[in-house]
DNA sequence: CTTTTTCTGTACCTGTAAGTCAAATAAATC
DNA sequence: GATTTATTTGACTTACAGGTACAGAAAAAG
């Protein structure tokens, strides 16, 4: 009961993920967000109590998409390295294709907050863990294949796969274009 | 002639320096690097002209000082393959024992402005391009040698090895005490 | 010791960040 | 259609960011 809503809250939660994508928390102020989705600063606060909290489900809707990219990723077909080489192509050619250049949010965000936000270093944290696993589990299974070297410990090769998704994210923000993140990937690559 | 500096100005740069690490650019006031620096608003004012540009000598001090420890490193002897393993534990251990968790100001730079301003991303890419360049003469030096493998790009290999770095250093910003970054380290230099 | 110049501390200023609130408005229920 | 409940708008408030201005203090030159 009571006046419908005139703005669907789940689009002005993508809206403010974008404005914090671009500009990150510290940057980005109640008003730039009120215009950005089209709305009164006083229904921002009303749906959604302040910049924080939309802070907070702008980042979970972010999250939420990622683990679902990486879930689909870990179904797809074919010869694992090939698995690996197309998902970080994939990675770095949207990245690329950014006219904004915003990176990763989760990797924006452990950057910008640190462990000072105990809130979102666990959310991303949990990403991360998430990332981590999937890695793992698609080394495993090249190594059982015999796809993969049998000498490495997979769970380390997994880390090291997280690590160089987030490494690309971070120089996803200052690239220039020269293929810096396109070599990253081949020689990651090869070197398995 | 005149009154001398109450302050020592390098001195309060290594400070302001370690405000904006551990916080930031846009989550740093000028009242709190006035405090950090034990001087007044006024003499910050007086001494740096304000805020940003006292950033801009923050920044470019550790970028100074991370070309310096680049150099230094570039001159060790002994075999390639553990040069590169020390130098990673190296950075990994630096990290870790930080009891901020502050990563690296360039990295962290380069995430909070990412493209949006030209002069730090400008400055943060010229620290990345010297530091590709360092992998790729000693990785170059290792191919001559017979150390690591002579099929693989080693422009490649460089902007893999600075993608790792900065990858470590994202992660070092939320990590848990979990054995993660060693275990990057450990598979990097076990794969080259 | 005086003068000149620079530094220091404090007060002040303007703009805006972040959020609150009351009145107006509109939808759903009876 | 009257009532109830929720949303919207926009004015309002508090606090602080970022910076300026000025008066006083102190060091070097003469």
């Amino acid at each position: 009961m009571g006046r419908a809503k005139q703005f669907d809250p789940e689009a002005a939660i993508v809206q403010a993920m974008d404005v914090f994508w671009r500009q990150g928390y510290a940057s980005t102020t109640p008003q730039g967000l009120a215009d950005a989705l089209g709305i009164g600063k006083g229904s921002l606060y009303n749906a959604f109590g302040g910049k924080r909290q939309l802070y907070d489900l702008a980042l979970q809707h972010y999250l939420e998409a990622q683990r679902a990219v990486l879930a689909s990723w870990l179904e797809a077909p074919g010869p694992v390295k090939e698995r690996l080489r197309s998902a970080l192509t994939f990675l770095v050619e949207t990245d690329l294709a950014d006219p904004h250049q915003r990176g990763c949010l989760a990797t924006n965000s452990a950057v910008e907050f640190g462990t000072a936000d105990k809130e979102v270093a666990s959310r991303v944290g949990n990403l991360f863990d998430y990332t981590e696993q999937a890695f793992a589990s698609v080394i495993i299974e090249g190594q059982a294949t015999g796809e993969l070297r049998s000498d490495l410990d997979a769970g380390a090769v997994a880390s090291m796969l997280l690590n160089t998704v987030t490494g690309l994210h971070a120089l996803a923000r200052v690239d220039h274009g020269d293929g810096r993140l396109q070599r990253v990937v081949g020689a990651t690559v090869d070197l398995l």
